[in-house]
DNA sequence: ATATTATGCAAGCAAGTACTTGCTTTATCT
DNA sequence: AGATAAAGCAAGTACTTGCTTGCATAATAT
């Protein structure tokens, strides 16, 4: 008889981000109706029944999955507060940077389209990160480089949300809509190429 | 007593038009999942029964969704062949007729973005559609513009990508995630500002 | 070792939903 | 006016799904 192994068991916070990350992603895929707690619980490896423990409800995991995972490290931090760096590289860097972003969060981002109709308040306030972590530095960033002479007249806000928006709806085409299924071009091309057109779309006149 | 008033019948084709109008409508704002049938009857104004009487089931519904609502009436025909218009009345144009269509046509497309990962298929083909309509005849266009000489040293088709992507996402944002909830840009002042940095950004440097 | 606590398992309830059936009503056609 | 075909209505079936309960079992604390 082989004595049993004894084995370890997860500390309620691991347990409890296990099925917050399962969460996640069978809302992600299914949407929030669509995902039964059966499967959520089949993909965090757990009991059904430890799941309502946990949360009680549906509901509240899935608030619980809004909660815990926020989208942004923030692109703030990635801009050099004092441009050592040129226009160029800055947004070169911040290009690559936020499609790294968006594809990490890929299953938040869908989760959040999905649900923006139904769930309209969690939906505005994730597009309000979005705005203040995303939009609203890279905006100042760009009244900077205006106010230095080195962009021309262009509404900074605008322009940065030109600037993300090329590269978020370049991402759901490339990771939502088409899969595996076409072509990919590479990421690296396909930031020079934006970037390439965005700095000389702004850049003043010689 | 009154006589009654008897009201004239809708044809079959109307009728089937309205139920597939409410099921669009219906499963742009639920999912397929979260739509009911009873909702969709409700909404198209008839009896559930009529709905399955029609199509049988919910699934060939959902397909006849696709199948009469095409998303494009094709970009290809609003780019003048010969361009007697400047490049930038083009664009210009361009930019306006496509933030009409995906605004009209919203509804379905939150459609595909919701069902894009339980229906690849579909979504899938409905990509092709804005590739084959949207990218594709604007790369052509640019195509010429760069041998034109107008253009510069640029993929016309990755510029197509981040021409049509700002407006894209501009729309998700300001359509999906925001609502009505925050002060609107005004459409032309966007446009404009979005038109202007792709065209500095893409034509030959003098 | 013993008590305690957390988890798994099987079963089931209540509500919702796609879809059916039998029948009545109403508009249209001859 | 009478026959016909289409639509509405009420009820029901079969199935799914969120969530609960009672109990057995395994890991931890004393």
């Amino acid at each position: 008889m082989k004595p049993q192994a004894r084995e370890a068991r997860l500390s309620p916070e691991e347990r409890r981000k296990k099925i917050v990350d399962a969460a996640l992603r069978v809302f992600s895929s299914k949407g929030f109706r669509g995902a039964t707690t059966k499967e959520i619980a089949r993909t965090a490896g757990i009991n059904e029944v430890t799941l309502f423990r946990y949360f009680g409800n549906k509901e509240n995991l899935f608030s619980e999955v809004f909660e815990h995972h926020s989208l942004f490290p923030t692109l703030r931090e990635l801009i050099p507060k004092r441009s050592e760096e040129s226009y160029e590289k800055v947004m070169t860097g911040l290009a690559a940077q936020f499609m790294e972003i968006l594809k990490r969060r890929k299953d938040l981002i869908r989760l959040v389209i999905l649900e923006s109709y139904q769930y309209p308040d969690q939906s505005v306030m994730f597009f309000q990160q979005i705005y203040s972590k995303g939009f609203q530095p890279l905006g100042e960033y760009l009244r900077e480089k205006k106010r230095s002479g080195e962009v021309g007249e262009v509404d900074p806000e605008l322009a940065a949300r030109a600037f993300l928006g090329m590269f978020f709806s370049f991402l759901v085409a490339q990771e939502f809509l088409l899969g595996k299924k076409v072509a990919q071009v590479s990421n690296e091309a396909v930031i020079r190429e934006f970037v390439g057109i965005f700095l000389r779309g702004t850049q003043r006149n010689a």
